[in-house]
DNA sequence: GCTAATAGGCGGT
DNA sequence: ACCGCCTATTAGC
């Protein structure tokens, strides 16, 4: 399987972008260390990369949705693809956009996400402002919004910043 | 098929 | 702030 890394800091942390996939991208994640079992490929280093400088400079290539996602998640992902960085929007307005009632679905649907930051599910929160959940921790989820410039007081980002209708 | 488990929301307390 | 009940989707049985 090839796999690529980037490094990137995050609150004083060193975190790695790991970048796994099979000829085309696959899988993202955020983790604390590299994965040492998995050689750097050239391609997959590329990806991890783009997927640094995505994040620090919020620059969007189209990528590829999860190859395995359900009709229900491309749905959910095509949404939340649309909240630029500097915004965020929340569960039930990406509920309402793809005209499902239950926003714990689309929740769900962010959990299965096997590409996160590319598809930009930590700009996805509650409707009250409080951020949410997060699969690599919500505290991850608070400095990454942070440094796409999003307010957050007392667990709460600024209700200026959420989009409601999207 | 049914059941339990969610990265939510709402209304009543 | 807490609690109960609603919701939609999915994974596991």
């Amino acid at each position: 399987m090839a796999c690529g890394w980037s490094k990137y800091s995050l609150g004083g942390k060193v975190f790695y972008i790991v970048a796994i996939g099979d000829g085309r991208l696959e899988e993202l994640l955020l983790r604390e260390e590299s994965s040492p079992d998995c050689a750097g490929d050239d391609n997959m280093m590329k990806v991890a990369e783009l997927a640094r400088r995505w994040i620090l400079e919020g620059n969007v290539s189209a990528v590829d949705i999860g190859p395995n996602a359900t009709p229900f998640q491309r749905k959910v992902y095509e949404a939340i693809s649309k909240i630029p960085k500097g915004s965020v929007s929340t569960y039930s307005s990406v509920a309402k956009a793809i005209g499902c009632k239950g926003s714990r679905a689309v929740g769900q649907a962010l959990k299965k996400n096997s590409i996160p930051l590319f598809i930009p599910c930590h700009r996805v929160v509650r409707k009250d402002g409080s951020l949410g959940g997060f699969e690599c921790g919500p505290d991850i989820k608070e400095q990454i919004l942070r440094k796409e410039g999003i307010r957050i007081t007392n667990g709460k980002v600024d209700p200026s910043q959420i989009i409601y209708d999207l």
